[in-house]
DNA sequence: TGATTATATGAATATGTGTTCATATATTTG
DNA sequence: CAAATATATGAACACATATTCATATAATCA
């Protein structure tokens, strides 16, 4: 390795420092993660719902969405479970509410950015 | 079925008919289509960098994101390929831009949302 | 032209996800 | 208590996705 190649080498490492990451890798693992929870239209429709009806029983969730119950559960389920949404029982149905209200905001987002498709 | 069951199921048609989503299904495909394909750490990457310096080699993207370059370029590709990104080659060196500018303020956004977790 | 650099491609594999189906549980009501 | 309703669960499967590795291509330069 001769000098110049060695300052070459210098300016070009010193150019690449300054393109950098806005934001710190585990905040994008943590973002992307919440995304892909979202990035399914039935669970898109669930975030929507959710955003405006405060809280909505299983069934009437399905009905809205068109999702068969099982199939619907499982993504309740999931969304529940990794804390986007919160559950409560009272009697016989079970009313799910977003437990992230910022949740709606990313949809209207969302919205907003597609129209520009 | 008597009339109190008939009345009651009208009832309750009628009722759930006002829980209705705010959007149109195919919206929510395409819009839970185009956030999965963001929904990776490496990709979200992709998005904050090129939203901030508007273009940049696979290079300095791998450098800046720590992303090995084989894999990287098979996420820059399908990127590309869904429209999310464009490319153009420039001698030695490849520069790829986002298509679609309104993908960093979801970026934005979503880092809001996250804030809130 | 041959070496080097930047980037892409394809096959193989591992792993994850969405869906279905059958069945379980919990609550209410007659 | 038995039946009906609302919801959850678990296994099985198909399919998609992320990753790695080896190799290909394309441009530049000595």
């Amino acid at each position: 390795m001769n000098m110049c190649s060695y300052i070459c080498a210098s300016i070009k490492e010193e150019m690449s420092q300054l393109i950098t990451l806005s934001v710190p890798k585990e905040k994008l693992v943590k973002a992307a993660a919440i995304m892909k929870l979202v990035a399914h239209p039935t669970r898109l429709a669930v975030v929507d719902l959710l955003g405006r009806y405060d809280r909505l029983t299983v069934n009437e969730i399905a009905d809205a969405t068109g999702c068969e119950q099982s199939l619907l559960s499982h993504h309740l389920t999931n969304m529940r479970l990794s804390g986007l949404l919160k559950s409560e029982r009272e009697g016989v149905n079970i009313f799910y509410s977003l437990k992230l209200k910022e949740l709606s905001k990313l949809l209207a987002c969302i919205e907003n950015c597609e129209c520009n498709l």
